[in-house]
RNA sequence: GCGCGAUUAGCUCAGUUGGUAGAGCACCCCGUUUACACCGGGAUGGUCGCAGGUUCGAGUCCUGCAUCGCGCACCA
């Protein structure tokens, strides 16, 4: 004789109709913020949210992250520790600033037509605006994160921390102000870090242009205008007869030159033909050689990318347009030797695609191979430890050839660099001051003081967000929550992120920010195509939760997704998890109906127990892949297909029933918090939260 | 140039410290026996890229090769 049950079980599972109610009821618990917990005396466990930049909507990536990361927490707070998950939001610098600018386009206005200061109050709306939004969209994923803690990446606090660093690394001698070769993209009007340009692969022409008694070959003939140096390797034979520093007169572009004559190693001699003329100020090899031998610097191409009046009669002209015609003349002068087409490797701007043009520009560099050795120690005693090992492989081998960093950017949107320049009426910098307030006019006895109109690099402040977000030095959570437990965020910004926050973190705090470095991969459409606006492939993770329910979709990311790998999102997949929680919700039902009899069968507690030890042993070592997966097997084929079968008919399997019901939300609630709790709100009424409620293994 | 991976069922991928191969989807057959048709039962399907080696035993460790992919880097 069934019992009565709830008719809400008699319906299949309906997400939508539940997922909002349960999540404000986790959220009006307080349990979000560890210290509301019901045991205050467990370990800390932390993570830190990676902030998602404040400019759309959440994509996959996201949905993916947060996912990780709550199972995580969620683990943790069942089994009683301390959990803070510490969500942020970021400004996102110069990617928001792009994102804007494209906005502009549409509208017919352009940022250079706009003063700085409101240009940056737009932006600050629009990103205030996309922050609250997003903060929906995280809860909506089921997010546990303590918003009572959320900091914005433009805190007056995380400024003031970014700003004590910034002296520091002064202090330390680990900072520079330098004219060196930047990346700088004329469409975009800011220089870029090394690690913000791409290479792509393109067929061009590579000249050979007679120059004087030599032949030089070069791709790029609009730069040629100002080289007046010969460059060759010092044992290359065949220019044995030429000394280094001789002088030679020689018909060139724009009339006659003379040009010295220059020995350096950097040249290759089997390239071409051995023999090329350079062009400091656009080119970092160039740049090295003149350093090397004191030679002048002229700038060529302006920083729109146009000539300048030292190309005479093509002053002006873009470079597209002006190389043809440099060719035609040089043609004409009969200076061609010959062209062909080559293969080559061209930078270009990461966002716009655009070719990088090195220019020479005053920027902040930060000397980093101090910070990337103790990074190395870090990673290789195992104080920080890195999943996958590959990925621990690739980090150290980008730690051991770091280069300087250039952390100024030509953009509004960011944080000021605090630094001031006292200048002459030449230009020329006599003094440089550094610190939260501009220097005291007294103090200006000669020249003008001027203050850095660059911003930093967004990294750069990022970079310090494990201990900015604490209250580093002094706040309690520093003290409580730091170093934090794990860093989960994506392969693809292991250096722009991951990198430099183990060393700003160690340089500033002494300790490794994280004892953990968990990587995901991308997550591509079903095909394992790259999701793109303009491919049109892209999912919406809002969407499919919509659809599937935010649970589907949460097991539909994490299972089959190893550390580190792709993930092919696949609306099938997620649709078999919808069934799976419909499967749970009819066993909840035909549990309900049982009566609570008999005693728990000694077998199936057993059985039950060591699937829950090996689960939770996967959970530990960060196979949550494979504990979802083994969850998955056991409720459905064994729970449901084989011991619920066993059971009709039988009243003293009803104990055991419950048992395995109600230990089964546990272990499942970290994965699918939502069903997991709705169901448990039926079929314990009289206990708290199932978020809370304890982990079925010590 | 330097470095890091991948190659397992038709497709997309798992396979934790070496113990005679698994999932989802697709496909085929049967079934509406009261938890569930967002279901149940069953079937087909793999010489684990190739060649060697270590081992009682290798998808799993080692070496070489092939193909594909990724990252970093100043070749005019």
């Amino acid at each position: 004789m069934p019992k009565e049950v709830d008719p809400k079980f008699l319906k299949p599972y309906n997400p939508q109709a539940v997922e909002g109610a349960i999540y404000k009821k986790w959220e009006d618990s307080g349990y979000f913020n560890p210290d509301n917990l019901p045991k205050q005396d467990g370990e800390p466990f932390t993570i830190i949210m990676p902030p998602p930049n404040a400019n759309g909507s959440l994509h996959a990536g996201h949905a993916l992250f947060v996912t990780l990361q709550d199972i995580m927490v969620r683990f943790a707070r069942m089994r009683g520790k301390r959990a803070l998950w510490l969500p942020g939001a970021d400004h996102a610098g110069f990617e928001t600033q792009v994102v804007y600018e494209k906005q502009l386009e549409k509208e017919g206005r352009s940022r250079f037509q706009m003063e700085p200061e409101a240009l940056y109050k737009e932006i600050m709306d629009f990103t205030l605006s996309n922050k609250s939004f997003m903060e929906g969209q995280l809860r909506q994923l089921g997010a546990s994160t303590d918003w009572s803690r959320e900091v914005f990446t433009l805190d007056p606090r995380v400024i003031s921390t970014v700003y004590d660093t910034f002296k520091q690394l002064h202090k330390d001698d680990l900072l520079y102000r330098g004219a060196r070769i930047v990346n700088w993209c004329p469409k975009h009007q800011t220089s870029l870090s090394n690690l913000e340009t791409e290479r792509i692969n393109r067929k061009d022409s590579l000249y050979y242009f007679k120059y004087g008694p030599f032949t030089i070959s070069t791709a790029r003939p609009e730069t040629k205008f100002g080289d007046k140096y010969v460059v060759m390797h010092p044992d290359d034979a065949r220019y044995a007869q030429y000394q280094d520093g001789q002088q030679l007169e020689l018909e060139w572009i724009n009339g006659p030159i003379t040009a010295t004559v220059i020995k350096d190693e950097a040249i290759d001699p089997a390239f071409g033909t051995g023999v090329m003329t350079i062009t400091p100020w656009h080119d970092p090899i160039d740049f090295e050689i003149a350093q090397r031998h004191k030679l002048p610097f002229e700038q060529v191409i302006d920083w729109r990318g146009k000539l300048l009046p030292i190309a005479g009669e093509f002053a002006g002209m873009s470079i597209k347009d002006a190389r043809p015609k440099i060719v035609e003349k040089l043609q004409a002068k009969g200076l061609v030797e010959k062209t062909e087409e080559y293969e080559h490797e061209v930078p270009v701007c990461y966002k716009c695609e655009r070719e990088i043009e090195p220019q020479i520009k005053e920027q902040w560099f930060v000397k980093m191979e101090p910070l990337a050795k103790r990074a190395i120690e870090a990673v290789k005693s195992g104080e920080v430890k890195v999943l996958t090992e590959s990925h621990e492989k690739v980090l150290l081998h980008w730690l051991e050839n770091i280069q300087d960093w250039n952390i100024s950017r030509q953009i509004v949107w960011g944080i000021p660099i605090p630094a001031w320049f006292r200048k002459d009426t030449e230009g020329n910098v006599l003094e440089i001051y550094i610190g939260d307030e501009g220097p005291s006019s007294a103090k200006a006895t000669e020249g003008t003081w001027a203050k850095d109109i660059d911003t930093f690099d967004t990294w750069f402040s990022s970079g310090q967000w494990p201990f900015a977000t604490l209250g580093y030095p002094d706040g309690k959570d520093f003290k409580n929550f730091y170093p934090t437990t794990v860093m989960e965020t994506g392969a693809d910004i292991l250096f722009f992120w991951v990198a430099r926050m183990l060393m700003l973190g160690l340089y500033r705090t002494g300790e490794v920010p994280f004892k953990y470095v968990y990587l995901h991969g991308l997550v591509r459409d079903a095909k394992g195509k790259k999701m793109s606006k303009s491919k049109g492939n892209v999912i919406s993770p809002l969407d499919v939760s919509n659809e599937y329910g935010t649970d589907a979709l949460r097991m539909g990311l994490i299972v089959g997704n190893t550390p580190g790998t792709d993930l092919n999102l696949d609306p099938q997949k997620i649709g078999a998890y919808k069934k799976f929680a419909n499967k749970l919700w009819n066993i909840t039902r035909f549990v309900l109906s049982q009566e609570r009899t008999g005693a728990i069968k000694p077998e199936l507690k057993d059985e039950f127990d060591a699937m829950a030890k090996d689960i939770t042993k996967d959970i530990e070592e960060y196979r949550i892949y494979m504990a979802a997966e083994k969850l998955y097997h056991y409720v459905w084929d064994r729970f449901a297909a084989q011991i619920i079968e066993e059971s009709k008919g039988k009243p003293e399997y009803g104990e055991s029933l419950y048992y395995i019901l109600e230990n089964s939300l546990r272990l499942l609630h970290p994965f699918m918090p939502f069903i997991t709790e709705e169901i448990w709100s039926s079929i314990s009424k009289d206990k708290d939260l199932l978020m809370v409620a304890k982990w079925p293994v010590a």
